[in-house]
DNA sequence: GAGCTGACTTTCGAATCGACAAGCCAGGCC
DNA sequence: GGCCTGGCTTGTCGATTCGAAAGTCAGCTC
């Protein structure tokens, strides 16, 4: 029904999650604006006002975005010149950015198959075989997982807190 | 680099996406409140004043979420009794909420790698075995896959449009 | 050097989110 | 009946987001 909870955290009533990994992700990148551009930067887009085409929003949010994203360290800021061209700066994901794949990616499998009338737009496939591509809980010993197979357990030294 | 894209994609300048399914999950639950809410709810969460309390926001944010995670489907609102109590409601998991997994727990292993000092407090392993537990893109030949590995088709008879 | 263009930035309103506080309401208890 | 409590709603306020429009600025073109 639930996840399960191991060691220290099996009595659920004796703590209270402090410091959410998912709250603080959501703190970083939690914006429609910041998703469609990271979004975009997993597509191959680095230029500037190819975001803003690409994302239909305006130069001030894409601006905006892009400053934050870069300071977070998840795209970085390189110059290029094009012949006859000022510089100017592309943003490329870093490999935190990357890191970034199965969130947006499991957003998409959420979104197609529960947001979207007809499947969404896009699928994700295999490249070279086709096969289709799910964004999926994977044991280390190469099992799928579902809800009720997983377990949580406490980091390390981390006590958790009496409410 | 990045995504490969097939078919009537391959040519990227010919096309612009709309209806991103992305875009269309952040609206529904890009929020830190809802996300934190669909944390506890994964957890085993189901009564007002337990969300209230492990989400440490205040009741009307939590009483505006229910209500409006309940609207999406991503809940549902039982009634429950406890003796001497007059009938209140438990909020659960549907199915539909439940194929948040993925994202959630991708946020969290993000979090835990790129925002958190030592790892994060929280970690998945696989119930029984204990072996850790990670979100990834999975083939459906059962390889999982990096991002240079992964491709993007059209969906059906969806037409990209021209820009 | 005057104008133009492309890449950003700044400014201004409308809408939304989150925190705080107060109000409401059903039912048990006295 | 009157009071209390727990669950939930409503109202207000500052902060953030988004959108549109105007402003800045570098370097090419003429």
């Amino acid at each position: 029904m639930a996840v399960a909870f191991e060691g220290v955290l099996a009595d659920r009533s004796a703590w209270i999650l402090e410091n959410c990994s998912m709250a603080m992700t959501m703190d970083a990148i939690g914006t429609r604006s910041a998703v469609t551009i990271l979004r975009e930067a997993l597509y191959g887009t680095t230029r500037f006002d190819d975001f803003v085409r690409r994302t239909k929003t305006t130069d001030a949010i894409v601006s905006a975005r892009l400053k934050q994203l870069t300071e977070l360290g998840l795209l970085s800021r390189q110059p290029y010149q094009e012949p006859g061209q000022r510089t100017r700066y592309e943003y490329v994901l870093t490999d935190k950015g990357r890191d970034l794949l199965p969130v947006l990616f499991a957003m998409m499998q959420f979104g197609n198959k529960h947001l979207q009338p007809d499947g969404g737009p896009l699928r994700l496939v295999e490249r070279g075989t086709g096969d289709p591509v799910r964004i999926v809980a994977l044991s280390a010993s190469g099992k799928e997982l579902q809800l009720e197979d997983i377990a949580i357990e406490a980091n390390g030294t981390w006590a958790p807190n009496r409410p």
